[in-house]
DNA sequence: GATGAATGAGGCTTCATTCAT
DNA sequence: AATGAATGAAGCCTCATTCAT
């Protein structure tokens, strides 16, 4: 029982952490106001994590997890290619439709040079796009020239940029539906897609 | 009469403040330090920026401001468009070899939250993709579903996350080399070019 | 649970700020040095207050609280206006015997173009001047032509002002005795009582 | 020809310099902006005055000793007291109506204890007093029983402290006329007059 | 276990003052 | 003689972190 209001307290700062950091950057979050936000004392937060970096790191290793998990299963499953990279693509839309907030917070904190992806949650995003290129090469359905890093840009990054770009309203008012989708996927699986069929 | 304002000192200040916020990010890029760095009075920085954010935003700024002179130049020649593309992302990547820093801090800026692309820049970099667009268009040799908001993800963002993400040592140790070059644009012309060629 | 706030340390505080601001002006008398002196960390007394400006403020509307207090009281209870006159000036020649650096920092602060009394305080010195004049009036023991900035000007002010004439040593030694008071009660009676007893 | 226009100088700094102090108080006068609202350099003032203190001492001490040097020939000249003491609350009002920021800045600094009146001239001060007191005694036209300091308090400090509480439209608009000065000259000499003719 | 009072290092900024020109 | 560029001490304030309760 006392177990489980923890569970939420701990919930609950990590929403608060990621409200805070989408809202007010890095710097801006403090943590008295997570606290707060959270409903929790100040201190609380020192039991479960270092500090703020720690909190931050850990939120951010939850969230890239999350995502990552949702990856592997996919890729698990042995979907040819080209539906792998539109279910991944699904993926982070569905997410930044349902929680803008999350996919905001991985943005952001995937380019802060203090909070950088853990090792190894970089060499697992390695090891998957390893796979999915394995795959394509074994099915002949990807472009035999194209790198582990490639398949990540392509599949991952780019839709992510994108969606931040509609988020921020850089260009077009934010809107992220199958519109949306499907101008990403001509790019991500037109790029990724094997030549030999073309002439 | 008195001293002559020490235009190397307003530059020192700038080089240090990249340098700053490449290597600790927005947040962690301090006052003290920068002037620290740059061999001069704390004060001194506050007789030519109003505060930290005045400097940071005039930074992003002129930076900004160097590389859209240097594409609305190659607009304005009128070449064709994969060669426009090829120049950008030459131009792109011969920064990056330059002057790493430099691609470093545009990278981090256009991703914070906090200091964003003045609306002035960032209504020219729609209008300059307009520009492309529409030659492309006329000359049938763009796909012709592609929006403004594409060909600057693939035409500029796209190499700027390729060229950090190498900078990161993300997946591989950092070089930008013509074989990063035409992976590069490998993946950005098959993308734009018009696919009335295709079977 | 945790600790409970050191009231103790919010009175140190308030004394130091008086002590400061009277020794050293209110430009003079700086956070750190307060904090220092009331044995306080500086960032401590930003719990409590805004910033210098509303620690300054309060102690200004606390004080003036307490002797508006006691004039409140002394009116309410509806004695004749030279008797209550007589009292006010006692009182504050009380305050300055007891505690001088309140009544010094009441001078100081009243006088200062950037702290100056609230509002509503101001319209309770205004509206408790203007019961005193009503109740001479009836009376028939006040000069019927003073206005309520009068009786503030003799009553309160002029008052004010002798005590710290002689706070700072201006012309004599300082001395707040029997003789001071009868000195300042004779001034300001005799401007304020009614002239139709005068042959 | 080149002392002259130094004088102008001179005379712009102390001008800048009231209007400063007046209107942001001691402590928001900055030299630089003093000089630039003087039309010079920071630099020169340093050349006439060793620094921001020396620069206001020394301007208290001009405007103190204008308004003294007019009380003198006031007295000198032998009036009777009531006359004399009509004349200096007239020389206030004037001085308020002609040029209030002088008045004020009066008002300010004889309050704040990091610049307060030079000895010679506070000797003065009581020595004018005194020579007010025995014309008055010699004359029997003056309360046997009041010092230099009622004098002083009734004669200069009550009249600038009414006219403070004016500027500052404490109780009632700014209004400084005829009217107001027949209520000061009322309490003042009301007060200063010997009573031996009351009955 | 949990709290939140208290700390103090470190950030940003101002401005009197100096001094090369 | 005059300038104003440059300095840096000192001010105000924030906030991550500690620790008595």
């Amino acid at each position: 029982m006392a177990r489980i209001i923890d569970e939420t307290k701990i919930e609950r700062i990590k929403e608060a952490t990621i409200q805070m950091v989408v809202s007010k950057g890095v710097g801006g979050a403090s943590i008295s106001e997570i606290a707060h936000k959270a409903g929790v004392a100040e201190g609380y937060l020192y039991r479960h994590y270092s500090g703020k970096t720690e909190l931050i790191n850990d939120l951010l290793f939850t969230i890239m997890n999350e995502v990552l998990n949702e990856l592997q299963k996919l890729i698990d499953e042995q979907h040819p290619v080209d539906e792998i990279i539109e279910k991944v693509v699904r993926i982070l839309f569905e997410l930044a439709n349902r929680n803008p907030e999350r996919i905001k917070f991985l943005y952001v904190l995937m380019n802060d040079y203090n909070y950088s992806i853990q090792n190894d949650q970089q060499e697992r995003i390695f090891s998957l796009s390893k796979r999915v290129k394995e795959m394509g090469h074994i099915a002949g359905t990807i472009d035999s020239t194209l790198s582990e890093e490639e398949i990540y840009l392509l599949g991952v990054a780019y839709p992510i940029q994108f969606i931040n770009l509609r988020l921020k309203s850089f260009f077009y008012q934010s809107q992220l539906g199958e519109n949306e989708i499907n101008k990403v996927l001509h790019i991500c699986l037109n790029s990724i897609k094997s030549k030999k069929n073309e002439r």
